[in-house]
RNA sequence: GCCGCCUUAGCUCAGUUGGUUAGAGCGCCUGAUUGUGGAUCAGGAGGUCCCUGGUUCGAGCCCAGGAGGUGGUACCA
C-alpha cells in the first residue's frame, strides 16, 4: 500500500487580535445591546443595519497618491479591480447610507446601529481587531440641542446598563474652542488654514495624552520633545514658551479653576469681575474637588464657570468664541433637563480622534478604580465617544450636511462591568436530569420536557451514563443549580430525588464527610411534584420566577 | 515602527559555575465509592525545555540569528 503522505494538521488557534466568545460573554453582550438599543429607541432613533462591507472609496480610506487602501482597514481587491473593505466604524457607513437614500429619509434622520467593526491594527490588552460598537447619530441638524440630547442619552444609557451615577463622567469640549486656542497660540492662521497643520497635529495628540503623561509630559511635547523611560524620543511641536503656556492654560482649565476656587486670596487676574463675584459666593459653600457636595445650583455653575474661563482665553478668536457659545448652549440645555456636572462636565482636555470632528466632542469615562490580576491599579479609558462632524456627508453629495453622534464601545463597557463585579462571566447551567437506567431514557426525556414547558432550562445527561458520579461532575462543571435522580428504586415508589447543588456546595464548605454524606441538600418528592420543587429551589436561589 | 523584558507539563512557575533519568503547585485521569458533584486519601498520564545554527566530551543553562509573547512608546480614519 502506498504511503499516504500525512497532511500537516492545521493549528487550532484564533488569529491574533481576534477571539472566541463563550456562553455568558455572548448572551451578556446581546443583553447589553438590547438595553442600549432600547434607550436609543426611546429617544426617537430608528434602527439601521447597513452592510458590513463597504467600498474603500466610500470609507474614504484610499491612501493619498497611492491606489491602495490605508493600512488599518481589512481590504481586498475584487476581480474588477475595485477595492472592498470591512467597515472600521459605523459612522462612515452612515454617511454613505444617508447620501444614498437621502431622498427617502426624513430630515433630520436619526438612526442607531450596532454590530462588529474591524480594524487591522496592532492588538493590545483589551484591544482587539474586531469589536462591537453601538452608535446613535442625528444627521441633518445643526442645532446644539442635537448635541445636548446625545450627551443626555449617553448618560441615561450608561446608567441603564448598570454604571451607577458618580461612576462615570461625560466630558465635553469643542473643536472650535481648540482651534481658537491654536489661533491665540499662533499655530493657526485663519487666512491660511494649511499653515502649521503639522504642528497642530502634534499639539492635539499631546493634549490627548494629558491623562497618561501629566502636565509636564504635555509641556515637553508642546515644546522641544519628550524622552520616555525606554529612551525613545518623541519630537515636539517646537512651540515657544508663551505659546506652550497658552495651550496649557487651556488644557488644564479644569484644574486651574479648581485651584482658583480653593484660594480665594489669589483671584485670577484675567477673569472678569462678574465671574469673581460669583465664584466668591460659591467658594464659601463648597469643598473643591468634591463635585458631589455641590448643590444643584452650584453644579450648574461649574460649567458656566468653565465657559467664562475659556472665553477669557480665546477672546480674540472668532471661532473660539463661537465654540464657547456652543458649549454654553449645550450646558444650559443639559442643565434645564437636570444633567449637571456630576454627570456631564465641560472639560478642555478632551480632544478625541482628531479626524472629522468639527464642533462639540464628547467622551464618556468610567471613574471607578479597578485592579488587575497583579493588584495594580488600572484606569478604564473612555468607553464611549462622539461629536459633531459637519463635513462627512459632503464627501458624497457636495452639500454640507450637519451631523452629530455617539459611539459606545460595547466590549470595553462589558469588560468594565465584569471587573467591577457588576456581572459575572460565570453562567448558570441547566437543570440536569441524570440517567440511572439507560433503557428508561423516555422517562427522563418526559421529565425534561415538563421542566422546559414550565420555562425551566433543563437537559438530560447525554454522555456515557455508566459512571453515575461523572453525571454529577458534569452538572457541577456546567454550574447547574439542580440535578434530578430517578433510579429503579424511586421509579417503583413513584418519587424522584432532587439535588440542590448550590446548597450542597454551601454545606460542603464546612461540613464533615459524614454530614455531607447525609445529603442534606437532597430532597425526595413525589414524581408529580417534580416541577414545583425544582422551581421552589430556583426561586430560593434567586434564579427563577415563581 | 522603535526600545526593554520574557518563552520549561493543560495553567502558574522553579531549575545551582554547563553535568546522569528536567521538577513543584494547581488542573486532568483512575481507584477507595459499578446509586451521588465540590472535601479527604492512594495511584497515574502528561515535555520538540519556542525554532535554527554555533561553542563544548556534555547545553534547559553560554553565543548568534529568527519566531512568538509581553510591557513602554509611536501611529490609529
Amino acid at each position: 500500500m502506498a504511503k499516504t503522505r500525512k497532511q500537516p494538521r492545521p493549528k487550532a488557534e484564533t488569529p491574533k487580535g481576534f477571539r472566541d466568545y463563550f456562553g455568558a460573554e455572548v448572551t451578556q453582550r446581546a443583553e447589553m445591546l438590547n438595553v442600549i438599543a432600547a434607550v436609543y429607541h426611546r429617544y426617537g432613533f430608528d434602527a439601521l443595519e447597513s452592510s458590513a462591507v463597504e467600498t474603500v472609496e466610500a470609507l474614504g480610506k484610499f491612501l493619498p497618491d497611492v491606489d491602495r487602501p490605508n493600512e488599518g482597514v481589512f481590504a481586498w481587491q475584487e476581480e474588477d479591480a475595485a477595492w472592498l473593505a470591512l467597515r472600521y466604524d459605523l459612522t462612515a457607513p452612515l454617511a454613505r447610507v444617508y447620501a444614498q437614500h437621502r431622498n427617502d429619509l426624513p430630515i433630520p434622520y436619526r438612526r442607531y446601529a450596532m454590530g462588529p467593526v474591524w480594524r487591522n491594527e496592532k492588538p493590545g490588552p483589551g484591544r482587539f481587531r474586531q469589536f462591537y460598537q453601538c452608535d446613535a447619530d442625528t444627521v441633518g441638524s445643526a442645532s446644539m440641542a442635537a448635541d445636548a440630547e446625545i450627551c443626555a442619552m449617553l448618560s441615561d444609557t450608561l446608567e441603564a446598563v448598570g454604571i451607577a451615577r458618580g461612576d462615570y463622567v461625560i466630558r465635553i469640549n469643542n473643536r472650535k474652542v481648540l482651534n481658537g486656542v491654536m489661533e491665540v497660540a499662533g499655530v493657526l492662521d485663519p487666512s491660511d488654514p494649511e499653515k502649521f497643520a503639522h504642528e497642530r497635529g502634534i499639539v492635539l495628540r499631546a493634549i490627548d495624552k494629558l491623562d497618561r503623561l501629566g502636565p509636564e509630559g504635555v509641556r515637553a511635547l508642546l515644546g522641544k520633545g519628550r524622552e520616555d523611560e525606554s529612551g525613545d524620543f518623541t519630537k515636539g511641536a517646537g512651540l515657544g514658551e508663551d505659546q506652550v503656556e497658552v495651550v496649557l492654560s487651556f488644557v488644564l482649565g479644569k484644574e486651574r479653576i479648581a485651584e482658583q476656587l480653593a484660594s480665594i486670596a489669589e483671584p485670577a487676574g484675567k477673569l472678569n469681575a462678574d465671574w469673581e463675584a460669583k465664584y466668591r459666593s460659591i467658594s464659601e459653600t463648597i469643598e473643591v474637588g468634591d463635585r458631589k457636595s455641590l448643590s444643584v445650583d452650584n453644579q450648574e455653575f461649574t460649567n458656566r464657570l468653565t465657559c467664562t474661563y475659556l472665553r477669557s482665553i480665546v477672546d480674540n478668536s472668532v471661532v473660539g468664541a463661537e465654540g464657547v457659545a456652543e458649549l454654553e448652549q449645550i450646558a444650559d440645555l443639559l442643565a434645564a433637563q437636570g444633567y449637571g456636572p456630576d454627570r456631564i462636565v465641560i472639560d478642555p482636555s478632551v480632544v478625541r480622534g482628531l479626524g472629522y470632528y468639527t464642533g462639540p466632542v464628547y467622551e464618556a469615562e468610567l471613574t471607578f478604580e479597578i485592579f488587575d490580576d497583579k493588584g495594580r491599579k488600572r484606569q478604564f479609558g473612555s468607553v464611549a465617544g462622539g461629536g459633531r462632524y459637519d463635513d462627512l456627508v459632503k464627501r458624497f453629495t457636495g452639500q454640507a450636511v450637519p451631523a452629530t453622534g455617539v459611539s459606545i464601545g460595547v466590549d470595553r463597557l462589558l469588560a468594565a462591568l465584569r471587573e467591577k463585579g457588576r456581572i459575572t462571566a460565570q453562567e448558570i447551567g441547566p437543570v440536569v436530569v441524570t440517567v440511572m437506567d439507560r433503557d428508561r431514557m423516555a422517562d427522563y426525556q418526559a421529565m425534561v420536557a415538563e421542566l422546559r414547558n414550565a420555562g425551566v432550562r433543563a437537559e438530560v445527561y447525554l454522555g456515557n451514563p455508566k459512571n453515575f458520579g461523572n453525571q454529577l461532575k458534569y452538572a457541577d462543571r456546567r454550574n447547574s443549580p439542580v440535578a434530578i435522580i430517578e433510579g429503579g428504586d424511586e421509579k417503583a415508589r413513584g418519587v424522584v430525588q432532587i439535588k440542590d447543588l448550590i446548597l450542597g456546595a454551601q454545606i460542603a464548605q464546612n461540613a464533615t464527610l459524614e454530614e455531607w454524606k447525609e445529603r442534606p441538600s437532597q430532597f425526595e418528592v413525589a414524581r408529580g411534584d417534580l416541577v414545583a420543587k425544582v422551581r421552589e429551589i430556583l426561586v430560593a436561589h434567586d434564579l427563577g420566577q415563581a
